[in-house]
DNA sequence: GTAAACCTGGCA
DNA sequence: TGCCAGGTTTAC
């Protein structure tokens, strides 16, 4: 479930790998991702040198020379893989393979198919539909402007999170667990945050998300880094996932949810409503000021059925 | 604003 | 065999 941080890391693996080499060829496969494959991959991308990685939310740019940039979202399972040599081992689900002019290879694989693969000229990417409504960028979110922004939307504030036309790139796993450490009950409609609220979500964006990028993202079943190794932030997380085991902060069991169809995770107790606080709107959730504790995460081992889940 | 659809692998 | 996972688009 690659986020911010996950695309961020595989930015960073990139660029440090395939900036400055030349393709030789490339090719597709036939299958369609989220959208057709591009038409003429092989030959726009054909003899033209990588010359920048750049990240928008969740979507990769690789930037080609003479202006073509290939578009990339891993969608749900997507990954990149590097081959210093040519591998002699098949893959399935691989839909797009790039060979260097020294026969190193770049692959694109996606078992599930929710990515997008799309070229386009450099000059034009500022409008692509895909990027062109894209929200505010959570790693240098002003606390003012998350609260203008949320006092017009009427949704939980676990669901305006993850609505990348509000903020780019938090994902269902990121969204949980910054909302606990904000100390913030996910169901709460966002145009009730208070200023204090939303300060408090602009100061843990950055921190959680940042802290995932120095672990190499966070991995359950799909997501890898270039060379196939897993995320390393899985164990410092607090709530996601963790249904039934104890809050780190204050040791209540977690509970989950569905919203929008997704599983979200909090703690009824650092995230219950405030206390002697009167909601809004009775029955909804009340809001509680102020986040639980900021102690360091405790790494934990890994739960036993994401163990049996993980590929490698 | 809400829910189905897309898709495959893992698991009960 | 059928359910579940979830990012995004699409339809209502």
């Amino acid at each position: 479930m690659p986020e911010l941080p996950e695309v961020e890391t595989l930015r960073r693996l990139l660029e440090s790998t395939v900036v400055g080499r030349r393709v030789a060829t490339a090719r597709r496969s036939a299958l369609s991702l989220r959208r057709p494959m591009p038409r003429g991959l092989e030959r726009r991308l054909g003899a033209r040198r990588i010359m920048a990685v750049r990240r928008a939310g969740k979507y990769l740019m690789l930037d080609f020379e003479r202006d073509v940039t290939l578009l990339v979202h891993l969608g749900m399972t997507g990954r990149f893989l590097f081959f210093p040599q040519p591998p002699a081992r098949r893959l399935p689900h691989v839909h797009a393979r790039l060979t260097f002019e020294d026969g190193s290879q770049l692959w694109f694989q996606d078992a599930r198919r929710f990515g997008l693969l799309r070229l386009y000229a450099t000059a034009d990417l500022e409008r692509a539909a895909e990027l062109r409504d894209l929200g505010l960028d959570p790693l240098g979110m002003r606390p003012e402007s998350l609260y203008a922004s949320a006092r017009k939307s009427r949704v939980a504030i676990k669901l305006f999170l993850t609505d990348q036309r509000r903020v780019a790139g938090v994902g269902n796993i990121y969204a949980s667990e910054i909302l606990h450490r904000a100390g913030l009950h996910p169901a709460a409609r966002a145009c009730d945050l208070g200023t204090e609220d939303c300060a408090a979500i602009a100061r843990e964006l950055p921190r959680v998300l940042g802290e995932a990028i120095r672990n190499c993202g966070t991995t359950f079943s799909d997501y890898a880094t270039l060379g196939g190794e897993p995320g390393g932030y899985s164990r410092y997380l607090r709530v996601y996932d963790r249904a039934g085991q104890p809050c780190r902060s204050c040791g209540a069991a977690i509970a989950r949810i569905t919203q929008g169809q997704r599983s979200t995770f909090y703690c009824p107790r650092c995230q219950a409503p405030h206390a002697g606080e009167e909601s809004p709107h009775p029955g909804g959730p009340r809001l509680r000021r102020g986040p639980p504790d900021a102690a360091p995460p405790t790494p934990r081992p890994r739960a036993p059925e994401r163990a049996r889940r993980r590929r490698r």
